[in-house]
Formats: structure tokens, sequence, C-alpha cells
DNA sequence: ATTTCCATGTAATGAGTTACATGATTGC
DNA sequence: GCAATCATGTAACTCATTACATGGAAAT
């Protein structure tokens, strides 16, 4: 069976700061939510459709300019109100966990510690900028937007990301600090190179399984 | 385009711990990598087979008793090992964040500080028992495989949970402090609850759009 | 008695991205 | 002159999970 379809809710969310077109919608994912949620337009408008169909946003048409598609802009009922505050209590459900750096990292006895010390240092320079641009968001929090009470979620939601990007940005140093110790040893065996063999593997040892 | 198929090498990376079957790569996944990869058997069976159809990986197949299905165990070939190491240096594409948590405290202001609360809760329940398991990860890394070349990397990538965990169940306690200081007050209006009157939806405000 | 483990695999289904098509306007 | 922005939408495609089918043995 198929895991509920959070984007619906996600664009009956988004539709609660106020009436929009699929455009705008897109652009709000990225400007608010875009460090924990996205949706491609593959997904918004069909999304959009739906929820007409079941009564859950209104659809106005504004003519803007000829020659171009006329904006249409969409507006949460009260149905779609009620079905944002319907699925708010419900338990999330964790999404299956994906890191691609992990995986690399995991197998990294095949790439040597040097190999894994360049993941991670692009790893951290990353997060930096992560980190800057969530110091911007703060800053614009609790400034600009003192009076919006949903400005107190949104900090959360950013709290989130600031103790996060903190941890790994710790856990890099730590990761790299380690990595630099097991330099020279520890490197799996790879003869090719140095005979300079080109494409020729290097022997492959095999460790015996994990219990 | 297609995002290219990191399953294959995760695959291609736990063979590297020794031959086996499809059914043992699944097995391996939960109790190593688990925490920031899985793959099912939708996945694993299908790519086994086109991983040895490009001779990545050699079958065997090991008649175990009659009446049951035999047993296919894989072993990684020498091109399958470079492919491996040809992979890991690829830079690591950050894949799309979605987080549900994130997503219902950012709309939290439609179902009220409490609500938030309760969901915040069950994220510290999940988190501290995550960090007992990891507790036990670490403490078997540091002793049974103490001799293990991959132990290291290994090590590592748990300490990457760690202090994630560590992160969160911080930002916990924070966020649920913030919470009860919001309790009563900035509660969304709700006159359908107080009035009683079931399913009617309750006014709702309209904010204007963030920039 | 019933669940779990072993062990394979496929089919159905869904989630989600990307590329394309269209075309005027605004900014560099 | 070239790119980006506005603004819609669809079709093709990938990725991945889940449920099903099979069925004996061992564990609780």
């Amino acid at each position: 069976m198929a895991r509920s379809n959070k984007s619906r809710f996600a664009v009956l969310g988004i539709l609660t700061f106020g009436p929009m077109s699929g455009y705008d919608i897109r652009k709000v994912f990225r400007a608010g939510p875009g460090h924990f949620w996205q949706e491609s337009y593959g997904q918004i408008y069909p999304i959009l459709r739906a929820l007409e169909s079941e009564g859950l946003v209104e659809r106005r048409i504004e003519h803007t300019q000829e020659g171009r598609p006329p904006r249409k802009v969409y507006t949460l009922t009260n149905r779609g109100g009620q079905a944002l505050r319907d699925w708010l209590p419900e338990p999330t459900e964790p999404q299956p966990p994906r890191n691609e750096l992990l995986l690399k990292l995991f197998f990294g006895r095949h790439g040597g510690p040097q190999l894994c010390a360049v993941h991670v240092r692009r790893s951290r320079d990353a997060l930096r900028e992560t980190d800057a641009r969530y110091a911007d968001i703060e800053h614009m929090l609790r400034t600009h937007c003192k009076d919006d009470p949903d400005a107190v979620y949104q900090l959360m939601t950013l709290r989130y990301g600031q103790h996060v990007t903190k941890a790994l940005l710790d856990w890099c140093e730590e990761s790299l600090s380690t990595l630099s110790k097991s330099l020279p040893k520890a490197r799996v065996p790879s003869r090719a190179e140095k005979a300079g063999v080109g494409k020729r593997a290097a022997g492959r040892r095999q460790a015996d399984r994990r219990p």
C-alpha cells in the first residue's frame, strides 16, 4: 500500500499563507521550507487539480496579459483548512534514509582516507554555506516577521536545521582528524596505480561476513 | 535524465564483505548501514541480475535442500570492485530533503502548541532509542571488530548518526521549552470546537505572503 | 499453535523529477 | 543579444516499496 500522500498537505499548508498560483507555491517552497521540503511543478499542478475537484481549494482565473497563460489563483476553502487540521495530528512516518556521503564513507577503505577526507571537506564547505543562509533567515524571522503568528513555528524548524548543521560541522572536524591519523597505513592495496597499469584491477581481499 | 543509480553501488559495496545471496545482502543492509541506507528485495534481486549480466558480479548456485529455492551466492568480480572504486571519488549529489515532522511544525499554528509538543515528544522518544542502539553498535565496533580494516570507516558513519542524534535531542528540549511558553495564547481560533459544532470549520485568517 | 526464518522472485502501484512546449517581458 | 522571469501544463521516465506466491524447518 502507498504511504499517504504528504505533498497534498504540503500544498494545502502553503495556501494558508494566502491565495496563490501554482507558480507562486513553488517559489514559496523554495524560499520557506526549502531545507526540509520541496515540490516540483510536476507534483504541484496535478495536485492542485485534484484538490480543486475535492473542494479543498477554489480556483479563480486572472487574465493578466494577452498572449501568455492566465494566472490561476487558488484559495483554501474551509474544507481544505479542515483537511489540513485533520492531518496535523497524524503521527509522522519516518522516511527511509538515504545518505550518499555515508554510503561512500562506509566503503571508504576501497578509496582510502585521503579520498574520504575530500568528501568530508566538500561536505563541510556546503554546511558552512547552509549555516550562513540559516543565519540570514533567522535574522529575518526575528526582526521583520515578529508579528507573524507563524514565525514561532517557522523558527522552530529553522532551529532544527541549525542544530543539525552545527553538529555536522563538529563531526566533519572529528572525522578529518581521524582520517589524517590513518593516512599512510590502512590504504587498500592498489598495485595498479603504482605500476601505472591503468585499468588492471588491484588484488582484492575478502573480509568475512559481519553478524 | 535520471540521477545515477546509487543502489547498484550499495549492493556492490556490500559484496566487498564477502560472497552473499540477495537474502543475505538485505540482512547486512539492515544490520550495518541501516540508519542511512537500505534496500528492499524489489531492488536487490533485479540489481543482482543486472550486475551479473554486466560481469560485475558472479553467480554460483548452491543446492541446499530439496523443495526450497536454491541459494544463489554472488561474488564481486575484479571488474565489479573496479566499478565500485570508480564510483567512490564521484561527488555526492544531495538528495532532496523531506521531513514530515518539520512540515507539520511549519504549519503548527493550525494545530496549536500542545499538538506540536506531542510530535516533538514522540520524536524525542524515538531519538533516545536510536541513541541507545548507536551505543550498542559503537561498543561492538570498538571491541569485537577492532581488527576489521573497515571498522574505522564504519565508526565514522556511526559518529555521524550520534552527532545528529545528540543535536536533535537538544533541539527537542529547546522546542518543548519554547512551546510550553506559548501554550495558552497563540492558539489559532477554533470556534467550532468551543461551540461543539463538530465539522464546521473555524474562521481562518489570511496571513500575507512572505517574500 | 503460531510466528519467524530461510530464499527466491514478480507485479502492481506509487512517488517524484526532468524535459519539453509556448511566448512575451524585463534586466544585464 | 542573451538570459532569466513569468506561467501554465504534460509525457516520459526512474526509483522504490509493498504485497503476493511458495513452502518446509525451527523456534517460542
